[in-house]
DNA sequence: AAAACTGTTCCGTTCTCAAGAACGGGGGTT
DNA sequence: AACCCCCGTTCTTGAGAACGGAACAGTTTT
């Protein structure tokens, strides 16, 4: 399905290579780039300056990190689109009626986007930024999406992107994950029950489209002590999927 | 200053080209870019897939878009920002307080870089964003930062970027502007009458490091109606300027 | 003092990017 | 239905640029 480009341009991949490898290690020296790229130091000390030019890379005392340009294209594309503003505004009430951390995200490429998200007041201090992409199959938000899309699209999916195990209640089995997403299909929320992180808990809800297919989820957040019995099983799914409808209606009323 | 690369690499120029071009359409089809950029059609397809490939771009319909890769690299850089994390809940507190339009911004290349905002119960809607890139000469945000940059580096700046006027209230004169600037030294707190948008007025006040320097700046933004009187000259400046404070000193402490 | 780093400059070779034309598929229009 | 027009994509080829290697100029380390 993902088709690769038959004549692709590979100084640009190299470009993208360097901003990837510098995102990674948050900070590098030309020399240092050359050898985990196996590319020329001049080579990259080109790429570098260019890209400083430009200001997606900024240099510092003979360090090179990502610059702040990435914000302008990457909010710009988040900000237009219609999903993101619509939902804001919910996602924050929401974090701050649970007073836990709310979620919004988006599938792309299947795989899961995080746009944003909403501190409530005793929310827990997480690993997750906008812009973060992780697999489908292991968060809530993930298996919301993955639940509203055609199963043909699944199973390319998985196909491409297989599932791994976060943590030992990672579903890893393809039949299995199909009864799930059935299950959540039933339900209307999906669940992760320390299936990303230990001692993790989420709650999350599908937004879907006019033709029942999912554009984006939401989720509540919590630790497994503060998300249990029946906050856990009835009260939050509850109060999730009803947001999760107030988007979806002004997502078609405009 | 600001010194052009020895050996650009021309091909990645043309990538960025691309990018930036998408952005500023939101949505274009491969013909229309050729035209634009007076580039074969064939160069652009194979930019555009190339970038697909590594999520940079999206395509729907025979339309590109930019893709959620850049929100990924650009939140991986703002989040290593120290400024940004120990001044976002201090932002967010403050937008609380004072019901209105609250951002976070830093400077980089001589320009004014949005970092995050918050809004308050009452807060305007704005056309600012993370990412946003404005002039340093007509915001309270970058009349603060210069306020506290050696005077040789905003003389640099203005000989790069010029006086541009936004509003008939906007300073154009370099002298004036070393004036205000000296004004905002001893005040404090910088101040936008109108200078960026009409009825649109902001505070301001600088958040520098041990040696003075200033790195960031935080602003309160609210219309004219809103902002005057003493809310305007003594009780909003006050409460920006100890925000501030409070970031400073978190910002020394770690 | 010199050795070992660093980033930067420069040049020659090789690779490949860019352009242009041709292809194939959809939508309209006549 | 046959036509045309416009789209994105494929393919080829010459011009030009990216790449690597080597030498240079600073710092810091030994």
């Amino acid at each position: 399905m993902e088709q690769e480009p038959k004549y692709p341009v590979r100084t640009t991949e190299t470009t993208l290579a360097i901003l990837d490898t510098l995102k990674e290690a948050n900070e590098m020296g030309v020399t240092e780039l050359s050898n985990q790229l196996n590319l020329g130091k001049s080579t990259v000390h080109n790429h570098l300056s260019t890209l400083r030019k430009h200001d997606f890379v900024v240099k510092e005392d003979e360090q090179y990190r990502l610059g702040l340009r990435f914000l302008e294209l990457g909010g710009h594309s988040r900000n237009q689109m219609k999903l993101y503003e619509v939902a804001e505004p919910e996602v924050r009430a929401l974090a701050e009626e649970t007073e836990e951390m709310v979620n919004l995200a988006t599938h792309e490429h299947g795989k899961c986007v995080y746009l944003y998200r909403a501190k409530g007041a005793q929310a827990v201090e997480l690993d997750t930024y906008a812009g973060l992409r992780t697999g489908l199959h292991s968060t809530a938000l993930g298996k919301a999406m993955l639940a509203h899309l055609p199963e043909s699209r699944v199973d390319d999916i998985i196909e491409t992107n297989g599932l791994s195990a976060e943590t030992q209640h990672t579903i890893t089995d393809r039949d299995e994950l199909h009864e799930e997403l059935e299950t959540i299909r039933e339900r209307g929320v999906a669940f992760d029950r320390e299936e990303r992180l230990n001692g993790l808990r989420c709650v999350a809800a599908p937004i879907t489209d006019t033709d029942g297919r999912s554009i984006g989820a939401i989720s509540v957040a919590a630790p497994t002590g503060r998300l249990k019995g029946d906050r856990f099983s009835t009260d939050m799914p509850d109060t999730v999927h009803s947001t999760a409808n107030v988007i979806e209606l002004s997502m078609t009323h405009m």
